[in-house]
DNA sequence: TCGGTTGCGCAATATTATTTCAACATTGCG
DNA sequence: CGCAATGTTGAAATAATATTGCGCAACCGA
């Protein structure tokens, strides 16, 4: 467990711009109980010490025009670190990949993809994805639905975790 | 492709957002080259359409005691439809569940979790999820790094989108 | 051409962010 | 204990921003 320089303030500051990212700074320290000025140093500590790495607008991707999304799970005929991390690279730089994890297991990368359509997907899996240096293997599952999206952690069950160990 | 009742600065007003969303409506007024009242007037506008959901600080999982991230993939031995949905209820009210996607081929579900540790995510595993109703088999993978993780949307791939078909 | 509609920007006002500063804790140590 | 040293707080003042109201111009369909 992290050593904590974090008081429960800072949590609940964390927590409040978690599910309000813009919440303006006087109804924020208005909710963790202390004045303006503090609570906005306070954000700015956190924001310089990477606690928080940033705030963005969640949008509605289909209302956009991205109608689908896709999960890879790709597999690489080499594990040796120069070739991860090539792989890595090449993610970054593809628009359609949003998220890629390296995994223990079987599968060596999942990779979360949005795209405006099925064949432009199909067209960066054949085209780029599957002619990547070492990919050996890629499943594709399309997403049906999304039942939980939720942006961030549970602060509730951190908060538990330090009540446990006080 | 969704009926686009976007106009450009809609959409440069999204992508600014998606980058920070923290951003004065001044300073969003002045990159979208309107002023701040009409500015704003379109950013209400897009939360009322649901183009965006909502605004979120990016939290850094690692540094606040989170350091176990693992992808679930759920099998279940019934796809009756009032199965799935009891499913998707109990991924919502577990904390440690962060999104829940239901897949189309073998796997039914991919969920991401986090865990302040791995024997909390284990208990959650063999006391939660392995019981839950009609759950016949999950795979899990430990991520061992994440490589890209970028909350939101490809906003060139749009804008060339809509170039094309324009 | 003519209403009706839409979206703009200006100007005024209400809120909010940010700085400054003096007082109040808290910590470490003699 | 008690006293510096350090860090944190909140009130007040000021700068910046958000928000509202309104008049104007462009556009559109009869």
């Amino acid at each position: 467990m992290v050593a904590h320089k974090l008081d429960p303030i800072d949590r609940q500051i964390l927590a409040e711009l978690q599910a309000d990212g813009r919440m303006t700074n006087v109804e924020l320290a208005s909710r963790v109980g202390i004045s303006a000025p503090p609570c906005l140093r306070r954000v700015r500590g956190l924001e310089e010490q990477g606690y928080i790495r940033g705030y963005h607008a969640d949008i509605n991707a289909r209302e956009l025009g991205f109608e689908v999304q896709v999960f890879a799970m790709v597999r690489l005929n080499s594990q040796a670190e120069a070739d991860l991390a090539a792989f890595e690279a090449r993610c970054r730089a593809w628009p359609l990949v949003r998220e890629c994890h390296m995994l223990n297991g079987e599968i060596d990368f999942i990779l979360k993809c949005v795209s405006p359509d099925l064949s432009t997907f199909q067209s960066f899996l054949t085209e780029e994805l599957l002619r990547a240096d070492h990919v050996a293997n890629v499943k594709t599952s399309l997403v049906i639905r999304c039942a939980k999206d939720e942006p961030g952690l549970p602060f509730d069950v951190l908060e538990a975790r330090l009540a446990r160990n006080a």
